[in-house]
DNA sequence: CCAAAAAATTGAGCCAGATCAACTTTGGTG
DNA sequence: CACCAAAGTTGATCTGGCTCAATTTTTTGG
């Protein structure tokens, strides 16, 4: 079974990758060898929908490769990114656990992507026989809800140029503090909908921070002069 | 051990209330015992606080009755409302399983409140002796995400009549679509600060779909001469 | 039951950011 | 290479909702 995306080939080993994922680490090699009976490779074009929301949720994934939307649309029409998911990602692990088991959201390469799907009953059944594996979803859904938190608290606060800014200084290592260069992971106006604004704003807040030296600006690729000085800028 | 809320110690049976809990219903009664061996009972008066964010996250709670607020402070200072807590919803859950075992947001009663809390690790032991409860625990937290996911798109609406009309709605009973009495569950203050809005926003708006005829006002108790026709403004 | 505090309402002015529109740049395709 | 579509930038204008401020209403405690 192939995997288009890119150099995805090449990478011989996903399963170990996969083998050590936290949802799954903690199955006995039986467990996961019955798992991996009813699993799937999926190859997604850019734009290419995983599921929509409503539908049943029968299957669960990995994203091995790529980048996937996670998306609602509003009453209004207007698309609403609830999170960019990339490699190693689980995508709606929490959907099986809801009470209508349906997909809260919808899901759609973002580029062309590989994930590995599997089934959502035998994962279920397999998770009554780990409670160790039980342990490793709910630590991936804690994180989830703590992203989640944290994506309340960016929405709340009300300045556009420091929703930017925390979400550019959220692409930086910890430990950084000087000169640092960042890839924008997404498109721009990926970026404007997923911090609430127009890409018209957020084009003119990335001209703001350039003018005001704390940025430089070369298409995707962000140059940081100073982590340090924009953390004190954004407070 | 009593419970100072309004009530509540006439209601003499809280432990059956708290044995069918979702969380707690899996265990057995010799696990449920051993838990309750480590629990407390904790009163607590209007505006008083559960824990502060960044505090070890020790213990889980079950609320027993009153109302109980879950917030952040923002780096400006502001407060955001994740959620507002009543019976028997559960308290910091989630928090065991974060990496960093810290409270992730603020808790504090809105109203005089009355809450069992029992001991983190005693329960995380429990749970490994019970995939049951795992399960438990995984509903628990899939429906804090799926509110947490209606919460961002309510946020990223932008039009602040339309949130409210939202939030209004959300208090209806799904079947409904005639004349409808409800009664707002917090001040107003409060739910301006969910909806993130000030609170003369939230004052105006009201009183706007007042005019409208949407709505008829008499302090914190609303007739909706009609739920459907404040279903289809509110698209 | 009254006084003081907190909550809610209402008004006026202002500004961040949405919208509409024109233009430039980038990237993919025959 | 040239073309077209999509992404991004920039400008001009307009408005929703925030701020500050003054009342009114409700709640609370003595």
């Amino acid at each position: 079974m192939g995997c288009r995306a890119t150099h995805f080939e090449l990478q011989t080993n996903w399963t170990q990758q996969v083998r050590q994922h936290l949802l799954l680490s903690a199955l006995s090699e039986r467990q996961f060898s019955e798992l991996m009976a009813s699993a799937r490779l999926i190859d997604l074009e850019p734009r290419q929908s995983l599921f929509q929301q409503g539908e049943a949720a029968e299957r669960v994934f990995i994203v091995l490769a790529g980048r996937i939307k996670f998306f609602r649309i509003s009453a209004s029409g207007r698309e609403i990114v609830i999170s960019v998911l990339g490699r190693n990602d689980p995508v709606a692990e929490a959907a099986m656990f809801m009470s209508e088991q349906h997909y809260p959201a919808n899901a759609s390469a973002i580029e062309g992507s590989c994930l590995l799907a599997f089934n959502a009953q035998v994962y279920q059944r397999l998770l009554r026989q780990s409670v160790d594996s039980c342990f490793g979803v709910m630590a991936a859904m804690a994180s989830r809800l703590q992203r989640s938190m944290a994506e309340i608290e960016t929405l709340t606060q009300q300045d556009a140029a420091h929703r930017v800014a925390r979400f550019i200084l959220d692409l930086v290592d910890k430990g950084e503090s000087g000169q640092v260069v960042v890839e924008l992971p997404v498109s721009k106006q990926l970026i404007a909908a997923r911090l609430a604004m127009q890409p018209e704003t957020f084009s003119r807040v990335i001209a703001a921070l350039k003018h005001k030296g704390l940025l430089q600006v070369n298409g995707g690729r962000l140059t940081i002069p100073s982590v340090a000085g924009l953390r004190q800028w954004a407070v």
